[in-house]
DNA sequence: TTTAGGG
DNA sequence: CCCTAAA
């Protein structure tokens, strides 16, 4: 005789197991892995491969200076200078130090880049600061200012251990712009829509992605260049403090569960893949948080570049942790002012951008990869970036004051002196920056679903008018209110038969078919960013807690959907999982001294209820996996027998 | 999808 | 609260 467990089946419900699961112990963990991790695997090898092979070209290569490797990049240092004469249209002068790392293999060769400035934007220098295998990576900003305006020139003539000035290292890269070269100044950056040639995405168009990664690797930020995309946006945040890293680097430390963020699963039910990403990329736990840091601080190792050398005497470092946080920590690293008559001389220490992750097919050759890397940051630049200038930790938002009507007239404000990059204005019609919460951002969770991938960025364009009925809902929190865009699936059932509900899914999905298709403009905003990847968190009441432990004690542990279908089948914002882990800690707050616990206490005798269910259903199970184990023993001993 | 369990 | 293996 065979005891076997009842198979719960059937598409309209199921049957209480007889016998319950076998203890969670008992399940063994595969490690193995699956079909797609190994795919991700072979895709990562041979990215890594590519790397390296760039690596060693670049290192062979004698307009090489710089390596891909990470840690290789403490030694780079970026300089932007800019006379703030006119102010206005002038050419921006980026040079590139190499500060000379003794294990660098510099060539010593000069290398200039001419570019012509950010003329529609006020006193702005954009340092890319990236590692450049070469010239032509270099020339990323090329497409900013049009085709004919990069103009490259490479002397290799210097020697190795020369000293330029304060350089240990003659190793430069200069780009200056001649006004002579292109369009007298006046050019202004393209838009961030349009502005890349076409033809640059031949090739890998259809299966190239661009992620951007910010510090907490959020790869959510996916985009997919395909014949539907028209517009291309950059794949800018204003989080983002990461230069440019080298996809080899990029991909080195990435865990599995990460990289499955680069699977296209948009093809169908869009926001259930976009939540998917959500789920997959935006983890943060506080509980693991020191796991976080201790991954961001490995990741940002080699990426952060420093330039120490000195041209200028006072360098300010801006700390995320001054306010910038307020603003996006994607920002600059270090400021130099200089004051000299009545001008002001910046100097411009490592402007940080975002970092950029791409992908190309595994069929890829190198030199796509190096233009998808090179398309990457192009996008990245052209993309609208405007900057922010922080004064004492406040944003300066009136364009029109002088600087010493600012008070950057002195140089006892050095310290207090900070830019950022935010997106440009035509990108986010919203101010990111707002130091007031944006209201327009529902709240109501009762009637939506946390689980929403919606960007705040995508908030910003969709002003859903709905009433925060829900008390437990801080109005200030504006972010963990934008996962809260999609109808509660209740809500979407009954959508069938409602036209607003319906029409309010149509918005969504429409707007993020327009912002999805092409780049997804990374979800930003300046506060709280790390939190809001996550679901609100909702203590439980006490009327919940009873409402759980009744159900615990009408139907057991383990039917934790019966448990929600029973007391929280209309509160959508309770997953049965939830309900779980409530219950888990129930039993540990109720088994802990009333001294231990924190939070909502909760009422002893609901504790007492928590324990004794507990007792009650662990016993209940063991009986029945004692049954079941001797059920089982029972097959073995008749099989057994029979069969001799 | 649901459950179980670890983080 | 998140993630995910396993069922």
């Amino acid at each position: 005789m065979v005891v076997k467990r009842k198979l719960s089946c059937g598409s309209n419900g199921f049957d209480f197991p007889k016998i319950p699961k076998a203890p969670r112990s008992s399940r063994r963990k595969v490690s193995a892995k699956r079909a797609d991790d190994d795919s991700q695997i072979c895709a990562i090898d041979l990215l890594a491969s590519l790397a390296g092979k760039l690596l060693e070209e670049s290192e062979s290569s004698s307009t090489s200076t710089y390596a891909f490797e990470g840690d290789n990049l403490d030694h780079l240092g970026g300089v932007v200078k800019q006379e703030l004469e006119d102010g206005y249209n002038k050419p921006c002068k980026f040079e590139f130090f190499d500060q000379g790392n003794p294990a660098s293999k510099s060539t010593s060769e000069n290398t200039s880049v001419t570019c012509l400035p950010f003329s529609s934007l006020e006193n702005d220098c954009i340092l890319e600061q990236t590692p450049v295998s070469d010239c032509k990576t270099a020339c990323g900003l090329k497409s900013l200012v049009g085709e004919e305006t990069c103009v490259v020139n490479e002397d290799a003539g210097s020697e190795q251990g020369k000293a330029t000035g304060a350089l240990k290292d003659p190793s430069q890269l200069h780009l200056q712009s001649p006004e002579s070269v292109h369009l007298n100044g006046d050019v202004k950056l393209p838009p961030c829509t349009d502005q890349l040639p076409n033809d640059s995405f031949e090739g890998y168009r259809n299966h190239s992605k661009l992620v951007c990664r910010d510090d907490d690797e959020n790869y959510c930020k996916y985009y997919k260049f395909s014949d539907k995309c028209k517009s291309y946006r950059p794949p800018f945040r204003v989080g983002n403090r990461r230069i440019m890293q080298s996809v080899m680097t990029k991909y080195g430390g990435r865990s599995i569960s990460k990289l499955k963020c680069f699977e296209d699963t948009r093809t169908d039910g869009r926001l259930k893949a976009l939540y998917r990403k959500r789920k997959l990329c935006y983890g943060y736990n506080p509980w693991k948080r020191e796991t976080v840091h201790k991954k961001r601080r490995l990741s940002a190792k080699g990426l952060v570049v420093n330039y120490d050398g000195g041209l200028s005497s006072e360098s300010v470092s801006n700390s995320p942790e001054k306010g910038e946080s307020e603003i996006g920590d994607f920002s600059a690293a270090k400021i130099s002012f200089l004051s000299k008559d009545s001008r002001v001389k910046f100097s411009i220490k490592s402007l940080r951008i975002p970092e950029l992750v791409v992908e190309v097919p595994e069929t890829a050759t190198v030199g796509l990869l190096k233009r998808t890397v090179k398309e990457a940051v192009t996008a990245l630049l052209g993309g609208g970036i405007s900057i922010g200038v922080l004064v004492q930790g406040k944003k300066v938002r009136d364009d029109n004051n002088t600087l010493s009507q600012t008070g950057l007239s002195c140089r006892e404000n050095l310290g207090n002196l900070g830019f950022t990059l935010e997106p440009g204005l035509e990108t986010l019609p919203v101010p990111l920056c707002s130091e007031t919460p944006v209201v327009s951002v529902p709240t109501d969770s009762t009637k939506l679903s946390e689980r929403s991938a919606a960007s705040p960025s995508l908030d910003t364009r969709i002003p859903i008018p709905l009433q925060d009925k829900d008390p437990l809902i801080n109005l200030g929190n504006s972010v963990e209110n934008n996962h809260e865009l999609v109808p509660h699936p209740s809500d979407i059932s009954a959508a069938d038969e409602q036209p607003s509900s319906d029409s309010r899914a149509l918005v969504l999905v429409s707007a993020l078919e327009s912002e999805a298709l092409a780049l997804f403009p990374v979800n930003e905003k300046p506060k709280r960013t790390e939190l809001s990847q996550r679901r609100t968190r909702r203590p439980f009441s006490v009327t919940e807690v009873e409402a759980l432990v009744r159900a615990v004690e009408e139907v057991g542990t383990g039917r934790w959907r019966d448990v929600k279908l029973r007391s929280f089948e209309n509160a959508s914002h309770r997953t049965y999982v939830d309900l779980k882990d409530k219950w888990k800690t129930l039993v540990h707050t109720a088994s802990i001294s009333p001294q231990q616990r924190r939070g909502e206490p909760v009422p002893q005798d609901l504790l007492d209820r928590v324990l004794g269910a507990h007792r009650f259903w662990s016993q209940h199970q063991m009986k029945q996996n004692g049954k079941h184990q001797v059920a089982t023993s029972t097959t073995m001993v008749v099989e057994s027998g029979s069969s001799v």
